[in-house]
DNA sequence: TTGACAGGCAAGTCTCCACTTGCCTATAAA
DNA sequence: TTTATAGGCAAGTGGAGACTTGCCTGTCAA
């Protein structure tokens, strides 16, 4: 569903999360919280970027790989492909 | 500003929008509304529309021309390369 | 000049979504 | 076994935005 893919890049939260991944791939949601805070100057909370990287999974976007207690997500930029499939600019 | 482009992605009317420019460009805003209608089975009003195309052209994706009482517009898909040159694909 | 047509403006309504808050589960270290 | 750590779940709140409604401006044909 592209419906998934364009809502999750509708939040700049959502943008600076995948700017990270693409600065730094495979980090748990504690790490993407400090490194967001540091870099981007983002206060939000755990809930709220743990909030956002469900909705930018559901779109295929960050898949993520659980180890003992901790879960890292990766950046997966594929889907982004379909936009300038859809209206190709050229 | 990208706030702008991706906030004009975000809607699905906006994008059956750029579909209908895809597939034929400079268009009024009733022959938008009426084809819209038609093919994409949406049931937009006229200043739905005419809301929807003001988002487009802020973000740069849709230009305009006036003749007469006539207003055409027209997509432009350059800004959609910003996408793909921030996370790149590969 | 009058009426129809193409489009614009502005205020109001309503729905969705980002974020918070509080509590819960599971893993690992003390 | 405790305690701290990493993360999850669910209900509630506030604000942004999609859409409507009503009226106004400008262009062209009769």
């Amino acid at each position: 569903m592209s419906e998934a893919l364009f809502k999750a890049l509708a939040d700049a939260t959502r943008r600076a999360i995948l700017d990270e991944l693409t600065d730094r791939n495979d980090q748990t949601l504690f790490e993407i919280c400090t490194r967001l805070a540091m870099k981007h100057g983002l206060g939000s909370s755990r809930q709220a970027i743990s909030q956002h990287l469900a909705v930018l999974e559901e779109a295929g976007l960050v898949t993520t790989r659980r180890e003992g207690r901790y879960k890292y997500h990766h950046l997966d930029t594929t889907p982004l492909r379909s936009i300038v499939e859809r209206w190709p600019t050229e």
